[in-house]
DNA sequence: GTGCCTCGAGTTCC
DNA sequence: CTCGAGGCAC
């Protein structure tokens, strides 16, 4: 903790002593500017997800406290005042930066099937045999959080947080400070992004926490938490203080390849002056990986930091090229994490939340207990079947262990995040516990909570009626990837769904706020939490979106069955609003033109389809989407075709066998490339390639005059591209 | 019908 | 982040 943070907390005390009608003008003015700077940091602390953060009753106190100065010093008010603010934007003060190469993340592997069958994938996507000779590469997966460093001739120019894989947030200040990351390089690439982890060894966590303690300062949970909060400081010269280091092992955008190989890379950026992890090695088939995986779990309590499993990846930067990506992973890269940290705790109850697809989620209520460094205090039961202990999936839960109020349940963290239960010790159950009942109806409404045959989650048919449904219905309207509207988030709409005066009941009520608040006497600019900036920046926010994409419109719709690449797929094929309405309305399910017309569209099947038509047909739900959109400019949306390639747009059919590289392979080449590919030639086939063997698909594409060419051909044509 | 591969939906913690 | 299930290829 800094100097000035532990100011922070010595002045709270001392000024919320004295009684607001007996502060001096100077007292109160001095105590808005400290309450705006703690408001403000547990606002950051809160939404940055790195730090311990106050109570809220302590927070709410600091903001009465706040507000109750400002009602007896209106003139003292200030232009920061945290009674101004809906919601403190994340981390304001980073800029963002959108990666020139996306940061993925990992697929992972909890154990030596899901490693073996990794292997089996490669060999079959790229045509080779079980005994041919494969090396990968494998690294400790070291638990911090990634970092993007961009140099440019030389010189550290940016340093970027992961964020969501695209866009990170701009961390340059605080990385110059980090010992470990060198400033120049002599020798590099002229662009060179090196990516890397940041951590705190478990040494230097442990004194940090000391140092906290003595100063009065909040302690961090864990290495990772510690390493996490120390990088996002806004105050680099904290940062600078904290004992950051630094792995490196990847790579981003570059100007020349830095070796042909993973090792040969990594040794390269070692030479370059970064550190990389000793216990990096070279190996050879599932057999090397796996031996590896043991001696470097053996050795895991010595290493002096966390690390959570190893990392193992084609070594062939040529085969990894091939093998390239899927939506949000590399093929040729995988995790295997070590067997999670369990603790054992008391379910103390059983809660059922609703979603907004009305479905009846159990969330087990937990007797606090600390798992792998975070106290955990909720966890999911998924749904009926897995309280009941009767898990179809192969899950955790042995067959016939139901859960019940009052068991000791062992808890662990899926994926280090995701808490979950995963043993119950029947030899500790009360003799009174009694099995869990789950609701058959809904909790929030009263609604019937039916359950479709061969689904695993009830239901509640309250539709719209349901508040809960329509409360969460609202949340997704606003959420990131629908209409994102700034200052207003999960919080807001909860209160203004709530509110009297002005409510937020459906999606078109956010876009007659502005002019119901005109008309209103009980203006939103005077109340708690809202100040007039507040205000008109909500309301310019709103008006900002009242412009919306198709797709953006369709997704926030909350159409079950219809996610972000469903409703990009579904815009792009009707292109306007009044086409994609025209054929629901005239739609029937299962027969007639328009459904054939919905379901001939790559990406959409029957249950998408029905699920559309249901909802726009379905009476009031569609009143609700009429006052929507006419409150809306929708813009069209154009068909997207990857341009600047050869067979971008085209449709392919690929025959025969291909000798050089494997079906999946050019398919995904060739999708990469904006092309579709089709399993059989038709009149809308514009190229076929055939390999040897080729049978009637290329008599068929002769007899139909379609283009066809060879696998040489192919590669020709895609060649530069 | 079976077996990928993705997407959708729901969830926790900070 | 994970699980379930939709969509599609074989």
């Amino acid at each position: 903790m800094s100097d000035s943070e532990q100011e922070k907390g010595a002045a709270i005390k001392q000024g919320a002593g004295i009684a607001v009608d007996r502060l001096t003008t100077a007292e109160a003015k001095a105590e808005l500017s400290r309450l705006a700077a703690e408001i403000g940091a547990a606002n950051r602390a809160y939404h940055a997800e790195d730090a311990p953060e106050i109570s809220d009753a302590a927070y709410d106190a600091l903001k009465q406290r706040n507000a109750a100065i400002e009602a007896r010093f209106p003139e003292l008010k200030r232009a920061d005042s945290p009674s101004g603010q809906v919601g403190a934007a994340p981390s304001d003060g980073f800029g963002k930066v959108r990666h020139a190469v996306r940061m993925l993340s990992l697929e992972n592997a909890f154990d030596e099937t899901d490693v073996a069958e990794f292997d089996q994938r490669i060999r079959r996507f790229l045509g080779l045999s079980d005994d041919a000779p494969l090396a990968y590469t494998a690294e400790p997966k070291i638990d911090g959080l990634s970092l993007s460093l961009r140099y440019e001739n030389g010189a550290l120019v940016q340093a970027a947080t992961r964020g969501d894989g695209e866009v990170g947030e701009n961390v340059t200040a605080n990385a110059l400070t980090i010992a470990d990351i060198p400033q120049t390089l002599a020798g590099a690439p002229e662009i060179l992004e090196v990516r890397g982890e940041v951590y705190m060894s478990h040494a230097d966590f442990a004194a940090l926490n000391a140092r906290q303690e003595v100063t009065g300062g909040k302690t961090f949970a864990n290495p990772r938490n510690a390493a996490a909060g120390s990088l996002r400081q806004l105050d680099a010269g904290i940062t600078r203080a904290r004992p950051l280091r630094f792995f490196a092992y990847a790579w981003g955008e570059l100007s020349e390849p830095l070796s042909t190989t993973q090792h040969g890379a990594i040794a390269r950026l070692a030479g370059l002056g970064f550190q990389t992890n000793p216990l990096t090695d070279r190996l050879d088939g599932v057999e090397g990986l796996l031996r590896h995986y043991k001696d470097v779990e053996a050795r895991r309590a010595a290493l002096g930091y966390d690390i959570d499993g190893v990392v193992y990846k084609v070594d062939d930067l040529r085969l990894q090229e091939r093998l390239g990506f899927r939506s949000t992973t590399p093929r040729w890269a995988i995790a295997h994490k070590f067997p999670a940290e369990l603790a054992w705790t008391v379910l103390e109850a059983i809660d059922i939340q609703v979603g907004r697809t009305g479905a009846l989620s159990p969330v087990a209520r937990l007797r606090p207990v600390t798992v792998g460094g975070v106290v955990v205090s909720n966890a999911t039961l998924h749904n009926e079947d897995y309280i009941a202990g009767r898990d179809s999936t192969g899950g955790p839960i042995r067959e016939g262990r139901d859960i019940r109020v009052g068991d000791w349940v062992q808890v662990y963290r899926a994926g280090d995040v995701i808490p979950k239960i995963k043993d119950v010790d029947l030899s500790r159950r009360p003799a009174d516990a009694e099995p869990y009942v789950f609701p058959g109806v809904c909790p929030e409404c009263g609604s019937a909570a039916l359950r479709e045959p061969g689904d695993a989650v009830r239901r509640c048919a309250g539709g719209l009626i349901c508040p809960a449904q329509a409360v969460e219905k609202l949340k997704h309207f606003v959420s990131r990837g629908a209409f994102d509207i700034e200052g207003l988030g999960a919080k807001q709409i909860e209160m203004f769904f709530a509110d009297d005066l002005l409510p937020i009941r459906e999606p078109a009520d956010i876009f007659t706020l502005a002019a119901r608040d005109g008309a209103n006497l009980a203006k939103l600019a005077n109340r708690d939490g809202f100040g007039e900036k507040s205000t008109s920046k909500l309301f310019e926010a709103i008006e900002e979106r009242r412009e919306i994409p198709l797709a953006r419109l369709l997704f926030a719709l909350g159409i079950r069955h219809l996610g972000e690449a469903g409703a990009s797929i579904i815009a792009s094929h009707y292109g306007t609003w009044p086409a994609f309405e025209a054929a629901m309305t005239a739609a029937r399910i299962g027969e007639g033109p328009e459904w054939d017309d919905l379901v001939g569209i790559d990406g959409v099947g029957a249950v998408m389809a029905s699920s559309l038509i249901t909802t726009m047909q379905q009476e009031a739900e569609r009143a609700s989407i009429d006052r929507l959109v006419a409150q809306l400019e929708v813009q069209e949306s154009r068909r997207v075709v990857a341009e600047g390639s050869p067979v971008a747009g085209k449709t392919i059919v690929f025959t025969g066998t291909l000798e050089k590289m494997s079906r999946a392979e050019a398919k995904a080449r060739a999708e990469a490339l904006g092309a579709k590919v089709a399993g059989s030639v038709s009149a809308k086939t514009d190229l076929v390639v055939a390999g040897p063997g080729a049978g009637s698909k290329a008599k068929k594409a002769t007899d139909l005059g379609i283009e066809t060419i060879d696998e040489d051909g192919w590669l020709a044509l895609i060649g530069g591209a």
